[in-house]
Formats: structure tokens, sequence, C-alpha cells
DNA sequence: AAATTTGCTTAGAGCTATTAAGGAAACATA
DNA sequence: TATGTTTCCTTAATAGCTCTAAGCAAATTT
């Protein structure tokens, strides 16, 4: 594992790319999205402007490219969370890969809101591989569990038959493209899931609840409640950690 | 109402900025965020760059203005549908609101995620005045239906005691702001459904949820069947229009 | 040792926001 | 009616941005 797979001008790009990487963080955290060029990011590099171009070939590829590391560290946290306590029962497994989920975004708001409204624009290519590959692990990872829930001890769905007929053909192709390992009525229960988890988590980090909020845990906890109750599992107190106190 | 209130130049200097609304908002729809440049719209009215100066004093000035257009402009669609069927039930009333809110974003997908993703930067000012107000107002449509329906036939709503401590401050804050208008229990039932409704929307309006589905009308039909049952209040099928086809 | 590839440089075109200075027209006033 | 002020717009200029082009120098390959 020495010179053959990686050479040394491999390993000098890889830190370089590595640096770029931590370089855009560092400005998009400090002095929000806009300050993310690729002037400044090479000037604090020590590098000017258009050396950047040999790494990414536009401002929107780096950005893209620093998203899906984005993507990625947060999908890798919630699958430590799965795996911690691989052994646990699976709802006590789903409800702290959701609180991993929150955790991250709080603790790295930034981040968090440019991996969700960064695609204001892109509504069109689809094939943004890098990316998309690194949201689709995301999305997975809840996806996964919730399958194994299913197999488990299913919980309760509504009757196919009774949805409107636009949704029923949306959910028979969505359980398609999970290859079926969801049905399209188990579909319907993970996907209003997951919006509702998602989307409170957005508007959350978005501050489009701070005229009424000032700390969301208790509504997120309340709602993972629900979901519980949804899913038919039980619903258990998150761990105290530090910072946290009983009431 | 002649010549003293309104002088020759205020009505054009009136008309200037209103024209400046409308290139701001056709450039939006055409080429999204990023084409609204002051040089941008400058020239498409004709005049150059630095005149824009005398209107709005900055880029971001004239992007608050712009944003709060829009949230007037979907507050009084609200209002609209609040006030079109005066003597209509009230649960009725709250659930055309609903629709027209979704149905003005999904007609104005720009404007609708202009209003939501722009301020990703400012957590910090709050006295954005003009934009700020403009939401207000906004917010304040279903605050107010719920206001009528709290005293109207009250739902019901969790015990106080029961809610966690920190939730229990918050909600009796926010119960303050709006003037006791609703108790904190009360207020934690309507942020709820505010957070559903609207959460739900901006993850549509956003693209989050093209991976599952393509059309999310029937969704928010049940999200609307779901918070009806929370307001206890009777679910109605929303009226067939051009367009809308039963299944 | 020679040739090629790679990483960087500076120069420059064409955007952008914004300030400064000045001209011309409309308005207000003496 | 003449004079002064306010208003709208212009061009010029600064400083930043993205991105292309041309070229030097060092590292790597042949």
């Amino acid at each position: 594992m020495s010179a053959h797979t990686t050479s040394r001008r491999d390993r000098l790009r890889q830190a370089t790319v590595e640096e770029i990487h931590v370089t855009v963080r560092r400005l998009l955290v400090a002095q929000g999205s806009a300050a993310v060029t690729i002037n400044a990011v090479a000037r604090e590099m020590g590098m000017s402007g258009p050396a950047l171009y040999h790494y990414y070939a536009s401002h929107d590829e780096l950005v893209g490219a620093v998203t899906a590391g984005f993507f990625r560290e947060l999908a890798e946290t919630m699958e430590q969370a799965r795996d911690a306590h691989a052994d646990a029962p699976i709802g006590d497994r789903l409800l702290s890969v959701c609180r991993a989920m929150r955790a991250w975004a709080i603790a790295h708001p930034a981040e968090f809101g440019w991996i969700f409204a960064s695609p204001i624009a892109p509504p069109n290519r689809r094939q943004d591989s890098v990316r998309h590959q690194a949201a689709l692990r995301f999305e997975q990872v809840l996806l996964d569990l919730t399958v194994e829930l299913w197999q488990a001890q299913p919980f309760p769905v509504p009757d196919l038959a009774g949805l409107p007929a636009s949704l029923r053909e949306q959910l028979t192709a969505y359980s398609a493209t999970i290859e079926g390992r969801l049905p399209p009525e188990a579909a319907h229960v993970f996907l209003t899931c997951w919006i509702r988890l998602y989307g409170l988590l957005c508007m959350e980090v978005l501050h489009q609840l701070d005229f009424a909020y000032t700390d969301l845990e208790p509504v997120f906890e309340e709602c993972l409640r629900d979901l519980s109750a949804k899913l038919s599992l039980d619903y258990s107190e998150p761990p105290l950690t530090e910072g946290r106190r009983p009431s």
C-alpha cells in the first residue's frame, strides 16, 4: 500500500483538496455563504485566485463538492448513532438516529442551512452526481431503519384503496424506486414521518420559528413522540448528556 | 384629494418604484435570484446602473422591499380567501385560507422560495421593518382565524402542567407577545399546526420532496385533514376548480 | 538527459456593488 | 420673471467577483 496505488503527487493533491474544503467551511461558518468566493478561499490559503481552477472547474462545482461533504458528514453521524447500540431495539435506534440528525444540524447550522437552501436554483440538473449521491446516502439511513422496522414489527398503514388515485400512483412509483423494500402504503407512512422531521429541522435552522421559539428541543421531542405513536413503537426519553438538565 | 397630497413628482417616482419591482420580479422568475442584480434591473429599464441608488440605498434594501411586496401579496391572497365567504363556518374559512396559501406558493414558486430562503443570512437585524412588518401580517392571518376559532368553539389543548418546563416558558412568552389572545396551551396547538403547514409547503417549493413526489396536492389535503382533526373541526373537500379533476 | 505533466503565477475581459461628481430639467421661491 | 434648490439621471472610477489565457518552474516520466 505504498508507491504504486498512491503517488506522492496524489497525496499532495489530496491534502490541498482537503485544505480547500476546510477553508471553505471556515469562511462559511464565520462570514456566511456570500463570503465563500473562489478568490477569498485562495487568498486564505496563500495562493492566488485562478490556482483553484486546477481543483474545481467552477465556483458551483466547488460548492457542490463541499456540500456533498456536509451530506456525507451528516450521514456518517447518523450511521454512527445507528450502529452505536446495534443490539438495542429498533425503535431506540430510530429515535437516536433522529436525535443525531438534529444534534448535527444544531451544532452546524451554517452547513445544514447550505445543504437545505442551496438548491433553490437547480431543479434542473439531476446528474449532480457527487452531491446527489451524498444526499441519497443521507436519506437512506432513516429509510433503511424504517424498512428494518417494517420487517420486524410492521406498523399500521392506511388502506391503499382509500387514498386518492394520484397519491396512490406516486407512492407506487416511489415504492418501485426503493426496489419495493416498502410497499406503497408503508412508504406513505415513512414519507409522512420524513416530512415532519426534516421539515421541522429546516424551519428551525432557517430561523422561520424564531418569532415564537428560542429552543426547539422540546418541540422536536414532541414530534418524535408523535411519530413513535404513528410507527407504534415505544417512545423513550433521550439519554441525558452534558448540557441537558432534567426539568 | 388632488394636487396637494400627491405631487406630480411623487406620482412619477411611485411609478418608477413599481417598474423596478416588476422588473425585479420578472428577472427573478425568468432567470433565478442570481440574475437580480442592480445593474441588470437598471439595464432592463433602459437606465444605467447607479440611477437605481436614488430609489434604494443598496442591493439588500431593494431585495428587502421586493420581498416585503411578495409577503404582502401572499397575505392579501389569504385575506381574500378569508373574506370571500365571510358567512361560512370558521372551519371552512380556515381551510380555504390554507389552500389559498398553497395555491399562491405553487403559482409563484420563485417568489415563495425567496420569501423563505432569503433570510439564511440575517438572523441579526430585527428592525428590518418593511420586510418584517409584511411577514408579520402574513403570519397574522392564520393566527387571527385560530383565535376566532378558539373563542367560538375551543379546540382540545394539552395540559400545560404536563409539558416540559422549557416549552411552557416559551409558550407563555409567545402568548404574551400575541397579547394573550391565545393562552399558552392553545398557542401550542396553533404553532404545531403552523409548523406542519408551512413546513410542508417550504419543502415542496424548495424541491426537497422531488425524490418521491411529483404532485403534493393530495399530501397537502391529508395534512389539512389531520390538522382539522386536531382542531376538532369538520374537514371538507376543496371546491373543484378548473384543472382539478375528481379521481 | 529530454520530454511531459502538474501547480502555480500574472494579465486581462467582463461581470458585479457602490461612491463621486456633474449636467439638465422640474419645482419653489423672491 | 429670474433665481435658487431639489431631483433624476448620467459618466467615471474603485474594488471586488468569476473565469480564460499564456507562461514559468519544478516534479515526474520516459
